[in-house]
RNA sequence: GCCCCGAUGGCGUAAUCGGUAGACGCAGCGGAUUCAAAAUCCGCCGCCGAAAGGUGUGCCAGUUCGAGUCUGGCUCGGGGCACCA
């Protein structure tokens, strides 16, 4: 026995003993229940966080204790290998990404190891090698000739003086983050996953999915967003139509308010625009500077909503009065047809644009009780849509809502104008991207075939690895040796798409992989039905994820089952575990000029009264005090990072592992405590 | 701006159905043990107050005999908003 606990050595020799005799080794038994314990896999950005740390030990936790109740357990890792962070890094450093990503990998494994996490790391793999990705392309040409993969054009941040294209997240405050140029939005062609034919699917599968939080399932019934409303449309007046029965359309929840329009506004992209503008200067401009600025659809909801009149009107489809349109800078193409109607009494943003452009405002809802409609406030109740009853609407004065829109739906559809549809706010997923380090798009641009799919005898495409990054767009571009190709069809010289997959696509299907990471002749096989019959069993990972990874994976699942490469496993991910994030104190000093200098916690000394309570806290390095912050997300932007390493190095991984799953609840956030530590010791 | 979540001691939290707020743990304080320390054990520990007592679950209203819990309205913090992963 020794005096003193050394965890370095006691945890080496079990994780040794673990490794030899294949503890952690998943095989298919069919005489045994399955227990398949996934935790999303990391992006390999350099060293373990906290997070991470957390994420796999409440997973380990789990499938240890089912390995004890008997199940046959599998919990597999591995690495979302492709992303935008190393093509950074390799900007910075001078290492090409490739080399970068697989350096993080092997350390990040050693740590992973070094917390003796019961993993099956035979079946690990990284979404980067051509053994992974070569099936995403495979997939893509056969979606491809379904049709449920198409090319459309879709509207991108363009950097005009990088000649680049931006992540939403490389334009801060409509800039560009390296060059500080005005973004402006472009529309190129892009690939689209036509996620939309699973709306309906997608939707109503979350009943079916008692194991996940409810939060998560009502962010993503939102998410989908499926609404009944009325689609009609506003025939253009004979002098401004191209063709005789040229007509504007428009879809609306609000089709009760319809004898309430007094303009109908469209978007800067609408053809409408495009035309009024043709011989308007003015109206060039506007539609010019509603191009400035990002795509991120938060900035555009922010922003001042903004308007100008295209001189073009159209024939209210009951009335037959003339409406004119505008172009609202607030108006999304990429939502139902580009245009809405306009009630500005019934809809807080048309009425504050009707007040800014000083436009009619027509009240034709009342409620019961509300008697003074002004035409300067807005007030709550002229949207109420449950109280509310027509008046000065003609013929359908006195009806509610629901039977408002049934009658106004009807005449509509009498006089071929429109009639009841439902919309989902979902929108196709576009996949491409103009970058370098991710799975190249398998198609063939051909001058006389067009987009031909790269047949399966030339695939993988295989990405080269050994490239230059310059910050300035993908090298692909200004690789001849990459994208000069024949054409598969007529064999005449063609050029090869350099776009390639959006990332979450990797992510999309890896668990099924786990399954099966050992076949080289297909995408998935019948291991998949043994492990994920049923749903994954567990599925641990960030909250941040609820919307955009998950339902992708929940359309891959069905996307796959329609291919006929895996049967009707069901809903992907049979329970779901939202953790917490792990967050810490914050500490700062004020600099000159308003700015503060952040101080990581592991150089703070913090002075307590004797009630525990802290006072003061001053640096280590000067001993002079120092701001005590906010609680945080533990971020590099804020220093209150705690490195899981040193933490490991100096009480060893179980007081690690203890002290993450006691000191609070999985789902909840996580306060980071060195004391806390230091008592689980 | 829109969707979702949260707020209870110095800290992490608990209170299953609307019925004693603060279980359990961390930190802190006091004591025992020890030459001394570590470890261990015992006790105290929301706030104000000497005590009696008062007060207290982000804020403002409401429902109720009774609200941390239910309803309405806010404030602050967090996640997401389709090219961060």
């Amino acid at each position: 026995m020794q005096d003193k606990y050394t965890p370095a050595d006691i945890e080496r020799a079990a994780q040794q003993h673990w490794d030899q005799t294949g503890a952690a080794r998943a095989v298919e038994d069919a005489t045994k229940p399955k227990y398949y314990c996934l935790s999303m896999f990391p992006y390999p950005s350099g060293k373990l966080h906290m997070g991470h740390v957390r994420n796999y030990t409440i997973g380990d936790v789990l499938s240890r204790f089912h390995k004890m109740q008997g199940y046959n357990v599998l919990q597999p890792m591995g690495w979302d290998a492709f992303g935008m962070p190393a093509e950074n890094a390799a900007l910075a450093n001078n290492v090409p990404p490739a080399a970068w990503t697989y350096q993080n990998i092997d350390y990040m494994r050693t740590q992973l190891k070094s917390l003796g996490f019961a993993i099956d790391w035979e079946r690990e793999f990284a979404t980067c090698t051509p053994e992974y990705y070569r099936w995403e392309q495979w997939l893509f040409t056969r979606l491809y000739e379904k049709g449920l993969v198409y090319k459309k054009l879709g509207t991108v941040n363009w950097d005009p003086v990088d000649h680049t294209v931006l992540a939403n997240e490389q334009v801060i405050d409509g800039r560009g983050w390296r060059s500080g140029a005005l973004i402006e939005k472009r529309e190129i062609p892009m690939y689209y996953m036509k996620i939309t034919a699973y709306a309906e699917e997608l939707l109503s599968e979350l009943d079916n999915l008692p194991g996940w939080p409810d939060q998560v399932r009502l962010m993503q019934k939102n998410w989908i967003g499926k609404s009944t409303g009325v689609r009609f449309a506003f025939p253009l007046a004979d002098e401004f139509a191209k063709t005789p029965d040229e007509k504007l359309w428009v879809f609306t929840t609000r089709a009760d308010t319809i004898m309430g329009v007094t303009f109908v506004a469209v978007a800067a992209e609408h053809p409408l625009a495009t035309r009024a503008a043709v011989d308007n200067p003015e109206l060039a401009n506007f539609i010019e500077e509603c191009k400035k600025g990002g795509v991120a659809e938060a900035d555009i909801a922010t922003m001042e909503k903004k308007g100008m009149p295209t001189g073009i009107y159209v024939s209210h489809p009951l009335t037959g009065e003339q409406v004119e349109v505008w172009v609202g800078n607030y108006v999304l193409m990429s939502y139902g047809d580009g245009a809405v109607m306009a009630v500005p009494a019934h809809d807080e943003r048309d009425f504050a644009f009707a007040l800014k452009y000083n436009l009619p405002i027509r009240q034709v809802v009342a409620v019961d009780g509300e008697t003074s409609f002004s035409h300067e406030s807005w007030a709550e109740w002229y949207a109420d849509k449950q109280r509310g009853v027509l008046v000065n609407s003609g013929k359908y004065d006195g009806l509610g809502y629901e039977a408002a829109v049934d009658a106004i739906a009807a005449d509509l559809a009498a006089k071929d104008l429109g009639d009841k549809k439902v919309q989902f706010r979902l929108r196709d997923w576009g996949i491409s991207r103009q970058r370098y380090w991710g799975c190249p798009i398998p198609i063939i641009h051909c001058k006389s075939c067009g987009d031909v799919p790269v047949p399966d005898a030339q695939l993988p495409v295989v990405l080269p690895e050994n490239v230059e990054i310059t910050g300035a767009g993908s090298p692909l571009v200004k690789m001849p040796e990459f994208y000069e190709c024949k054409c598969p069809k007529c064999g005449a010289d063609a050029r090869r798409e350099t776009d390639t997959m959006d990332t979450f696509f990797e992510s999309s299907w890896y668990f099924l992989r786990y399954a099966c990471p050992d076949n080289t002749t297909a995408m998935v096989d019948e291991r998949v039905a043994y492990w994920c019959k049923g749903g994954i069993d567990q599925y641990i990972g960030g909250i941040e994820h609820a919307i955009l990874h998950l339902l992708y994976s929940r359309f891959f699942t069905k996307l796959m089952r329609d291919v006929g490469l895996i049967g009707d496993l069901g809903e992907p991910f049979a329970n779901l575990l939202t953790q917490g994030m792990v967050v810490a104190p914050t500490f700062y000093r004020d600099l000159v000029g308003g700015k503060k200098q952040w101080i990581n916690p592991a150089d703070v000394d913090v002075v307590t009264d004797e009630r525990g309570r802290p006072t003061g806290a001053t640096l280590k390095a000067d001993g002079l005090p120092v701001v005590i912050g906010g609680t945080e997300k533990m971020s590099k932007s804020k220093n209150n990072g705690v490195d899981p390493q040193a933490l490991i190095d100096q009480y060893g991984a179980d007081t690690a592992r203890l002290f993450i799953m006691f000191a609070s609840p999985p789902d909840q956030s996580l306060e980071w405590s060195d004391a806390g530590v230091e008592g689980a010791y």
